[in-house]
DNA sequence: GTGTACTCGCAAATGATTTGCGTATTTTTT
DNA sequence: AAAAAATACGCAAATCATTTGCGAGTACAC
């Protein structure tokens, strides 16, 4: 069923999509609504097998689920999210749980800024 | 103008605030249309007095610009925002940049998980 | 005083996402 | 295998935070 090809499609996928994004790309092997696609991406999000991420541009982006954590690095020039695992949040949430007995399950990370890319055309 | 009095609400606020709870607070002073107080609010953001974090359930946040970095313990019970300073993310910023070449201009940083009220209750 | 620039309110538009509902398609039960 | 129960899906309309067009009101400049 189209669940099992939506969930290729992010399993597939190097970088996390958007719902258009997934819905496009699974558009060009079978007819699918647009619908279906949020529905069963939902579904997939409840059963922990996606990672739903709202980033600043207030659009839902898709990822396998325990894929390596989410930080990203924006560029606010071209909008390219690149990924990052640069960082040891999980000593931090392990301190933040010692110290504030705040019981943390997840986390998401967003750097701004400007990609080289971008900054090469900029001069 | 009421753009003063929006920017004082934002300023004596402890935390950040939604444009709704922003346009309730102030409409008990004055009349004030919520378009103007989103308006308002893009104008100060345009002027870098206020800052704006789209958070996880897609609402977008406002806080006073420079104000301590925007590292938040939100609770998924109580939906209630902590901020924490407890990070060192300017640390990973310094690396990210110099060894990548992203010119990181800001970051937001969000831990989701259950609060120590929430967990109290649950038991 | 007349022009020019803001500031606002109001109603309508936007855009991502959700939902109601009727119809297929699959799965379970007998 | 047929009937019953559960899912999956398409389509159109609804949602909800936020934005925008437009017209009226207000302020400050020449």
């Amino acid at each position: 069923m189209k669940k099992d090809i939506i969930f290729n499609v992010i399993k597939n996928s190097p970088n996390s999509l958007t719902a258009e994004e997934i819905y496009n790309d699974v558009s060009q092997d079978i007819d699918v609504n647009l619908s279906t696609v949020y529905r069963t991406l939902n579904n997939l999000v409840e059963k922990d097998l996606v990672t739903k991420v709202v980033r600043q541009d207030k659009i839902a982006y898709y990822e396998l689920a325990n894929s390596e954590p989410k930080h990203y690095l924006i560029c606010d020039k071209c909008n390219n999210a690149y990924s990052t695992d640069m960082c040891d949040l999980d000593k931090i949430a392990r301190k933040i749980k010692r110290e504030t007995g705040f019981n943390i399950t997840s986390h998401t990370l967003e750097f701004h800024g400007i990609c080289p890319e971008c900054l090469k055309n900029v001069k």
